[in-house]
RNA sequence: GCGCCCGUAGCUCAGCUGGAUAGAGUACCGCCCUCCGAAGGCGGUGGUCACAGGUUCGACUCCUGUCGGGCGCGCCA
């Protein structure tokens, strides 16, 4: 997984969490982009790399795609299919590759065309492996990839409900029958060949495809359905969380709706804008093309799962930011991350030196003297508890998280001043007990808040 | 060319659906532990809220235009 997905993963997981926290039933759901052409391209990448594991490739005769995937898991998805069913997917090299196009060059112009190529061997594979086997392939690698993304998205604390593939949308007859509704309230018209949505009729710039002349329903196709599925489903609120890069395909979905006569006003689109990562100062390499890109994998084993979700949600999703990898994971007061759990653990350190003085606290008797509380650091420290709820009801509705991390942050600053300012184990036990009151509540608030972003609150660091 | 997002202190960003002298962090300077963790606290320096108009009693906030940065504008996914 592309670290460029980490913002949008960090962000929903935050949103969601917060919904469910002031009472929304929430649903999560990853959209799978299992069909379409890049599967099919990951499928004739693996059986490619596969093909060379048997030694069709030993004397360099069977060349690999310009467009093909080069990543090293294509490798590793090959090893497992080839350890698994040995040579049942091997064909000759010279029977691949016979009646093939030319392909384009690395440099450029070799009079070939990368994407004809590719269509070539994907249609190849498809001839020779045959429907069962090609599935086998193609599966095996889907698998592979969304087995990888799982435990990644995982252990980062992101969690969903439910993987919604959007294969199933076209084989359970969901993508057709969004056709033919679009077809009879006549929103739909055929030009060239293809069939066209009317979506300039609701705003949008252009008409789009929804049919290719090919016979093949595009990936809008797929939008449509499934946002017209997941309304049938009966949910009353959907909200999308897109890269901004695809803002330009709200207009259209929205269209989509209102054509089928759903309320498009259900549906809420959150575009986050992309995060630039920096180490050392300079931009971090996140290019795919070179093959060498960041994962999100390798982010967080740098910065640590509690940095990266919180550094991602510290921003509104609009705003461009930037991601300073030295700071997130840097274990100083620099580190807003440590300044909210240093608050947390020092509290827990206070609770802990009651153990080694034999204190009690009796929470009861602090709660009936709250009263005493009467410094300004008190009552700011109170003010702002008070504040908390909310503070997480206006980071939800308004899907908004950066909210909550900018309160915790002010909160922990709270504490830490209050802290330095008076001493809470005193003789005096009214205003002892209610002390601890006070900062277990802070540590309450703390750990709750942070749970809320993804975050962990340490009892000592 | 058209569309979306952004432009607030040297740097990274808040500014709560317009309200009083624009706020944090960081950087820089100076203080504070015989005291529950100094991974902390306190004070100071620092801004023509990109620019120009407009609406309003009042604009960082709303509208228009200009400039600058990012991203999109396929019978690709």
């Amino acid at each position: 997984m592309h670290v460029g997905h980490g913002r949008g993963a960090a962000y929903g997981a935050a949103v969601a969490d917060l919904l469910a926290a002031v009472g929304y039933k929430v649903h999560r759901e990853y959209y799978v982009n299992d069909a379409g052409r890049q599967m099919d391209i990951l499928a004739a990448s693996v059986w490619l790399r596969y093909l060379d594991l048997c030694g069709e490739n030993e004397n360099d005769e069977l060349p690999f795609p310009v467009n093909g995937y080069k990543g090293d898991y294509v490798w590793d998805i090959a090893a497992t299919l080839h350890r698994e069913d040995g040579d049942a997917y091997r064909h000759a090299a010279a029977i691949v590759l016979s009646n093939l196009p030319k392909d384009e060059s690395e440099g450029g112009d070799s009079g070939g065309d990368k994407e004809q190529y590719i269509d070539a061997v994907i249609s190849r594979a498809k001839e020779l492996l045959g429907d069962i086997a090609y599935r086998k392939v193609f599966d095996t690698g889907l698998n592979s990839i969304l087995e990888d993304i799982r435990r990644d998205l995982e252990g980062f604390g992101v969690v969903y409900e439910e993987w919604f593939s959007e294969r199933q949308l076209t084989e359970n007859g969901a993508v057709g029958r969004a056709i033919e509704r679009l077809k009879d309230s006549s929103h739909l018209y055929e030009k060239d060949g293809a069939w066209w949505f009317r979506s300039t009729d609701f705003g949008d710039e252009k008409d789009r495809v929804v049919v290719r002349d090919n016979g093949q329903t595009t990936y809008f196709a797929s939008d449509i359905a499934y946002h017209m599925q997941k309304l049938e489903r009966g949910f009353d609120r959907v909200i999308d969380v897109w890269g901004a890069d695809h803002h330009g395909y709200v207009p259209r979905v929205k269209a989509a709706l209102t054509a089928l006569g759903d309320d498009a006003s259900k549906l809420d689109v959150l575009l986050v804008q992309f995060a630039i990562l920096y180490r050392g100062g300079e931009r971090a390499q996140m290019s795919t093309r070179s093959g060498e890109f960041v994962t999100l994998r390798e982010l967080r084993e740098e910065v640590g799962d509690d940095a990266a979700r919180f550094f991602y949600v510290m921003r509104k999703c609009e705003q461009h930011m930037d991601f300073d990898m030295d700071l997130a994971k840097s274990q100083s007061s620099d580190n807003p991350v440590y300044y909210i759990q240093y608050a947390h653990a020092r509290v827990c350190s206070v609770l802990r030196q009651l153990d080694e003085k034999s204190i009690e606290h009796d929470s009861n008797n602090g709660l009936a003297h709250l009263a005493v509380l009467t410094e300004s650091h008190e009552q700011s420290l109170l003010t702002r508890l008070s504040r908390y709820p909310e503070v997480v009801e206006s980071a939800a509705l308004n899907h908004e998280p950066h909210q909550l991390a900018h309160f915790l942050r002010d909160l922990a600053n709270d504490f830490h001043t209050y802290y330095n300012a008076h001493q809470f184990l005193v003789d005096d036990v009214a205003l002892r007990d209610a002390r601890l009151c006070l900062i277990r509540a802070t540590r309450q608030v703390i750990a709750n808040g942070l749970g809320l972003l993804g975050v962990s609150a340490p009892e000592s660091m």
